[in-house]
DNA sequence: ATTAAACTTGAAAAAATTTTTCAACAAGAA
DNA sequence: TTCTTGTTGAAAAATTTTTTCAAGTTTAAT
């Protein structure tokens, strides 16, 4: 297992809740969780974990390249597995998240290639306004404007 | 002028403050701010804007498409005018970043158009370890890590 | 299996950031 | 100018992120 030297290698240690955190990871490729619902979650299979090892575990995966954050509309960072590159495509109005994996994006990696710099991660996200909301009526958008 | 017409479409009015804000982004094209820092650095001309009025109307001109939000290691909220497109390379060590606006770039927003969708603006990030600290012995990164 | 050294955890407090509230004010239309 | 309605500011509230430090674990060596 790769990830056992590497800790290894850096002098950290493989903890039950750095487990715990990396297999929530392994098991939920497809979403994006905010701190709360990835303490939640894994509090419903595994009590004794607290919220700071959370936050720290995923800081740490995080550095290491095995999961990268995201920051939508509402304004607390949520982290998602870094296996699958894809896009989101959000919804400024209703906050509504779309996503999409077309196949140029794997080409894409060549491309952001520059000198020096190690790449584990990138991502792509896109803003703007979705079908029903641009239907609606002005009324509509301008209350959501002032929320 | 177009964001004016955009606002009486929309019920909105230009406040002294709004017009504070955008007028910051036009002056400020190139950077990403903190809300406080926009705050100060608008305190500086003009005393009369509060946080409060910097705050929203921010979340306003992100809805408007005009400037858009961006989280890096900080976890709080960056925002950065929404006129020209670049990458941001980030390292997860040290957080440096590198800004780059590369040819392809321009191509890529006919890429990211799917049917139903009106793309005010994207970003990529990438994520990743700069020249320096790779060159780390692993004893500055470990001490990294655990920050 | 023990032990020592170093790393990690958990609970709570602290810090920082974001959001709401509501009375007073201001912009724009008539 | 006046009226209607949108906006502001200050403070409080809510939420999220980060630190602290004593106690507990992990790992490697004995």
């Amino acid at each position: 297992m790769e990830i056992k030297k590497t800790f290894k290698d850096l002098g950290l240690r493989m903890s039950k809740q750095r487990m715990a955190v990396l297999e929530f990871f392994e098991e939920n490729k497809e979403g994006h969780f905010s701190l709360n619902e990835i303490y939640e979650k894994i509090s419903q299979k595994n009590k004794n974990i607290s919220f700071t090892s959370i936050y720290r575990a995923c800081k740490l995966l995080e550095k290491l390249g095995l999961i990268r954050h995201i920051s939508f509309e509402e304004r607390h960072i949520h982290y998602e597995s870094n296996l699958t590159p894809h896009l989101h495509y959000q919804c400024l109005i209703c906050g509504k998240i779309i996503e999409e994996s077309p196949e140029w994006l794997r080409e894409l990696k060549k491309k952001l290639d520059i000198k020096d710099f190690l790449i584990t991660s990138y991502r792509i996200q896109i803003h703007g306004i979705c079908k029903e909301c641009q239907d609606k009526y002005p009324e509509d958008i301008r209350r959501k404007l002032r929320t």
